[in-house]
DNA sequence: GTAAAATTTGCAATCGTATGCAAAATTATT
DNA sequence: AATAATTTTGCATACGATTGCAAATTTTAC
């Protein structure tokens, strides 16, 4: 048997264990980790060698609490299942990790969300990314009161206290609207997500304005929460009178869209996209799943969050300075549903 | 016009501040806010005030820095594409942020870890979970060489330095094997996953012993590397020929499993499960989506992701207690795909 | 070779909290 | 009411880094 291989608990090594060891100061040991610190080349190269040698690493806590940014970055999320916010996430954690930053990362049903506000204050992160439509704005006006930088993902800040970046759902809705009614769908209906979010307000609107400027019918309106379950019941109920069923669904969100579809075809047995079409939003992965082959208007996730990124460390770098909602382009994405 | 309401960057408060305010000393409000120390009510209540009024939260960079613990603990993820693990990911948050820890997140290829290594380290996290069956154990080799708790999910630890906790892949993998023999299967193919995941190989082992012990011919292999794309590639070839074409498919994962029935039916026209069938594994929630209805073995992610936290917390507590890996029961699910 | 300019270095203070210790205040005991 | 036992309090130090400042060193100029 041999004898456990842990590292008995040593001490953690310091900047001053590195000092006396390279047999310099521990200011030349911070300098050396310090990026444009003034530090002679022979002193660099035995700072090195000690630091290599005790495998030491700069304690971040303690930077932190001296130059008082922590850098980490907090993400707050609402919704997981969504796999357009994973995938939003995965590239937010990707680059931010590459530019240096922690990144914290909450969840929130949205309604309380004071733990975790608590906490993001706590570590006194240098900025948050709320992504995710369904949070409160109460969320984003408490941080805002705290001074703490922050940028709204997919969703406006209507009292204009943050910036935040977008798609263009007005406009992505209007295309899908002339795209249906173009191709000689006349029975519209809307499966909303939740009421109080900028991001399905401006899809509904844009939606209606249009098929009303084409001559249609308002769409038939239910509201799905933004909730695949809640939106396939909605459907049920929607196509339970045989006689004024729609033959074209727009959905919020591509999450919805998918258990729209297996609402139809498999509890409903209807055919899509020849008994009803279904044209969702987002362009998340599964959308393109072929089972799915969902028609939908994307949100370009890579651009999205490259613009969040940026105007969070604008942010951070000139909290006082003023800042635009950003609105990023998509396109309409035609694929088997619609 | 108004004038902005930002709070001019004014000087963060300190518990100093809320001392003064309360007139007790910083000590008094440091007890305040440590569970368990000795203060009176007056004084609780003096604190509190102040506290209050100031809108105080104490520092927790500073807090780490004296207790050497961060109170953070780092969930490392290969893989954020497959829902399995954006929902363990999403467990994960939840129960932690409960427990008051925040859980900072970090994405890896498995190949090149070491920045996010350096970065883990330099956060002094508390400990670290290893989420992921794609990570090197190089990774988990250099956190233990480093003294940070580590647990690893969905993979073992071959070396037994690190507790984990993993489903009963083996089993599963039997259990399956026998249900489509049982179901008069002949011709079995297996998908793999990564070769050298221990994962991955106790799936297959127990395949491929079942099939034996019950008479049939060894299964072919391909690899997917638990990429969707490379298993729809490597189906395709797996079916070029029509002369010798698996009737059964068992695929390391779900998240190939969902990609390899879509290439089947959509692809190679063939209707599943009449012409092939295909069982997956995880239980992912993609696998009970209608248009999958996928046959797989469940892993439960709660009791994982519980185990997990508590092996870990555990490890924490007490890093130099032996420990055992956790194994926990899963079941055949069947659906339509099988 | 010397003086001036520029660079590098170490000292010491600082960030905001927790905590051991002794003094002060409170409570319990007789 | 006096003393002992207990609890609460404040003082002072420590955690591990960064950074302004002045001294020491090196480089440049003449």
């Amino acid at each position: 048997m041999k004898i456990r291989h842990q590292p008995v608990l040593s001490k953690p090594i310091t900047a001053i264990d590195v000092a006396q060891l390279a047999g310099v100061s521990q200011s030349a040991v911070s300098r050396y980790f310090t990026a444009g610190a003034s530090i002679s080349e022979k002193t660099r190269v035995k700072v090195k060698a000690a630091a290599d040698q005790l495998g030491y690493q700069p304690n971040a806590i303690a930077r932190s609490l001296i130059t008082s940014r922590s850098n980490i970055i907090a993400v707050v999320m609402g919704y997981f299942a969504n796999p357009f916010y994973a995938q939003a996430l995965d590239k937010l954690c990707r680059k931010l990790s590459a530019m240096g930053y922690g990144v914290l990362i909450f969840e929130t049903n949205g309604k309380d969300s004071e733990p975790q506000v608590e906490q993001m204050l706590a570590y006194r992160v240098d900025g948050v990314l709320l992504l995710s439509a369904n949070l409160t704005s109460k969320l984003a006006n408490r941080l805002g009161l705290n001074g703490i930088p922050t940028v709204l993902m997919n969703r406006r800040d209507l009292k204009g206290v943050n910036p935040s970046v977008v798609a263009d759902n007005r406009k992505g809705a209007r295309e899908i609207a002339k795209y249906l009614s173009s191709k000689g769908y006349r029975r519209f209906a809307f499966i909303a997500g939740l009421k109080n979010s900028s991001t399905n307000r401006d899809r509904q609107k844009g939606f209606t304005e249009t098929l009303k400027a084409l001559g249609h019918a308002p769409p038939v309106v239910v509201s799905g929460e933004y909730d695949p379950v809640l939106a396939s019941a909605a459907v049920k109920t929607l196509f339970k009178n045989k006689s004024e069923c729609p033959d074209a669904l727009f959905v919020a969100n591509d999450h919805m869209a998918c258990a729209v579809l297996d609402t139809l075809r498999y509890h409903l047995k209807l055919k899509v996209p020849q008994d009803v079409a279904v044209v969702g939003f987002d362009d998340a992965p599964t959308a393109s799943w072929l089972s799915y082959g969902l028609t939908t208007y994307s949100q370009p996730v890579n651009h999205m969050v490259d613009e969040a990124i940026s105007l969070l460390v604008d942010r951070i770098a000139k909290p006082q300075q003023k800042f635009q909602t950003r609105t990023v382009p998509g396109e309409l994405i035609i694929r088997t549903s619609a």
